[in-house]
DNA sequence: GTCTATAACTGGATAGAC
DNA sequence: GTCTATCCAGTTATAGAC
């Protein structure tokens, strides 16, 4: 019942060495190297869009060689276990976002020189995504669905998120303690942990949004969600971590 | 790929019947009806758990079974198939919290006559969950996880939640619509979408706040975040749907 | 690096006895 | 209503040829 264990021990128990990105060569890539590269995309690609919908459990080994239309002994010689695809996926792009959510809160800080606001500094943590979003890539697309459904589940929304997100939140709620004085941590977190959430469900594009509004929303409009995602955040913000008036 | 048709799919192809609750009888129930009664809820019991940690595909009837002490070939004779436990486990409790928001909206109506304000709108939307929360009843935690995680979800949370959902969240947007006077309809539903996120993140129950804040916080502890809940939303709701004035 | 073949096993589902 | 036995498709993973 630990899925865990059970899912990165090989069947006979013993443990398996397997290809990573073949060294981390400073030379120029060889042929071989480049298709290597080039594979293990693929089936990064493929396995982010079928992660994101249907999780970890729901995508066979299978279904990824078949995705990204490669073999599935392609897949273990790349990764190992299926586990460790899933790992890799969010592996391959939450260092990416993440340094250019720091980048993006220290240009602020220091634009704003002393002077921060609620807005300033959410606005400063969302743009990097909402930058993204406007792309209209695929892979993120999946890639952001994928953490927001995970965000949400018990098996990964703890520590998994916790590991790959807590620096960027800590840096923005740093941001937010210098913007509203004399705010407490427990009102911090718990309105990050609620900011999170908004987040994510816009994130996880499911077209709840189209359903619900009878399609006057639409669930990948960033322009109508990016404004009014700060707007209503920094609100929350202010309307539970400003100290309130009293003797 | 098509996971839906797949798992409602007889291996034959054969569409087979099963026992639901034993007819609609009005007449008291001998004893094999309420071990009826009694083995389904001990298998949408273990469901409900089994399903909130690791998702449909990642729990197998055995399991449901073993957790539930009973014989797989009686989860197949209740239910179906696997997938039929899963829907039956949103349908047990759903109907029963949906009627309790609806009952504690129209009181509020009510009582409020005419003066109605965004506070007492959501509260009275979120007053039924807290006292749920507060029971404290591992069935309940359970459902309310596997609900946020379905929401987050690509396969569920699009038709599924409208499905069981969209009624009463139809019901708070026409309260807030009188709430907040010539507030518009994209304003109302992404603000909507907004606040359903943060609901679904606490009530997931991941403990990411407890890592997050270094145990400061608690995810289950309803006295901290339901008031914080309340303020940080009726904050949004205003923020993004009073008109601006503006020639 | 890639593909074929296959071992070893899991999982959903049902027939039929009790 | 419940349990035993079983079917067999689907799944992970690996050995070994190319």
């Amino acid at each position: 019942m630990d899925k865990t264990t059970a899912s990165t021990r090989t069947r006979s128990g013993r443990k398996r060495s397997y290809r990573g990105v073949t060294k981390k060569s400073k030379s120029a890539p060889n042929k071989k190297e480049r298709q290597s590269t080039k594979t293990r995309n693929l089936i990064l690609d493929a396995a982010e869009g079928l992660f994101a919908r249907h999780g970890l459990y729901g995508v066979t080994v299978r279904d990824l060689a078949d995705s990204a239309a490669v073999d599935t002994a392609l897949v273990h010689y790349y990764f190992g276990t299926k586990t460790e695809v899933f790992h890799a996926v969010f592996k391959r792009r939450s260092g990416t976002i993440n340094e250019a959510r720091m980048q993006s809160m220290s240009r602020y800080e220091e634009e704003a020189a002393g002077d921060l606001t609620v807005e300033g500094a959410i606005r400063a943590f969302l743009e990097p995504i909402f930058d993204n979003d406007r792309q209209n890539d695929r892979g993120w697309r999946n890639y952001s669905a994928l953490v927001a459904m995970a965000n949400n589940s018990q098996e990964w929304g703890g520590e998994m998120m916790s590991q790959y997100f807590d620096k960027v939140i800590h840096r923005l709620i740093d941001l937010l303690r210098k913007a509203i004085p004399g705010a407490n941590d427990q009102d911090l977190y718990w309105a990050y942990q609620m900011f999170s959430g908004s987040l994510m469900v816009i994130q996880a594009n499911t077209g709840r949004i189209e359903l619900l509004s009878k399609r006057k929303c639409r669930s990948d409009d960033v322009d109508a969600f990016g404004e009014r995602l700060i707007a209503y955040t920094s609100a929350g913000f202010k309307a539970i971590c400003e100290p309130h008036e009293s003797a």
